[in-house]
DNA sequence: TTTAAAGTTGAGTGAATTAGTATGTATTAC
DNA sequence: GTAATACATACTAATTCACTCAACTTTAAA
């Protein structure tokens, strides 16, 4: 039950941006400076996070990234999923599956399967529930 | 976040085990027939569930597998941790590590990880709340 | 107009993990 | 004694992870 290390970071990166929300472009050396992550493993990050319109990108000098939208409007669970893909904790709760595919062959009286998908669910609640304005407020 | 298969198949190897609760020693060839799992994998899976006191077994013919106790006093979480170690969505939030040891540096003020120890609470509590009987009353 | 800073993209890679097989040993019922 | 079972260890092919490397494009500023 691991996330990888592109989720944890990307958390890491976009809770850096939120926290320096009104600075406008930040470049991705400063993040991979300041967070102390690899600026080309960050690159790697970044692109599903602008194609998932969770960030917005400006090339060239002085540019960099910004959250497409305020803190209290992006969720831990949208930057987990533009990263790993749907959260699911066995591939047959995923959306992209149905239930014949599971490798149990229970079409639909799975009881496993009813584990997981609760996971599933309760997992995705609580990360659509926090925001990165949330996680700010943590702040002592 | 995803289980292993480990976990998977464990689990319902061990929802099996509390269906046929009442059938005695159950042999592995039985389950991995039933289950349609590989009897070998099986074996691998069995022995962490034995030394965490889940199931008793018994050797030689006419032996095999037992649950342990009685299905309302095995959980989801119990078995779960027994064959992937400590449930924890980052490392720095497992058991056995402490602060100091996250990859981030940031010894308390990691606003990531308070994220981090919120999923592990909450995904450890929704599986230490499943126990195998609660499963079968979910059969339709 | 040059230059440097930045984003964008795709390929490559070594290590680790996963999901099993394969093989052999020990124990027990009959 | 034999067959059925648990127990234990080693092996492996494929995949995934966590990056690195290299090349290209865009833009601001000198």
């Amino acid at each position: 039950m691991r996330i990888s290390t592109r989720g944890e970071y990307g958390v890491r990166a976009m809770v850096y941006m939120a926290l320096n929300y009104l600075d406008g472009d930040i470049p991705l050396s400063r993040i991979a400076l300041e967070e102390n992550i690899s600026q080309q493993y960050l690159e790697q990050i970044f692109s599903p996070l602008r194609q998932s319109g969770l960030i917005n990108s400006k090339r060239g000098a002085k540019g960099g990234y910004t959250l497409a939208r305020s803190p209290e409007k992006i969720f831990v669970g949208d930057i987990i999923r533009a990263l790993e893909g749907p959260i699911a904790p066995v591939e047959c709760v995923s959306d992209q599956k149905k239930n014949e595919d599971c490798r149990c062959g229970k079409s639909d009286n799975c009881l496993a399967r009813q584990v997981w998908e609760k996971l599933r669910d309760h997992i995705n609640e609580l990360l659509n529930d926090i925001s990165l304005q949330d996680m700010l407020d943590w702040k002592h």
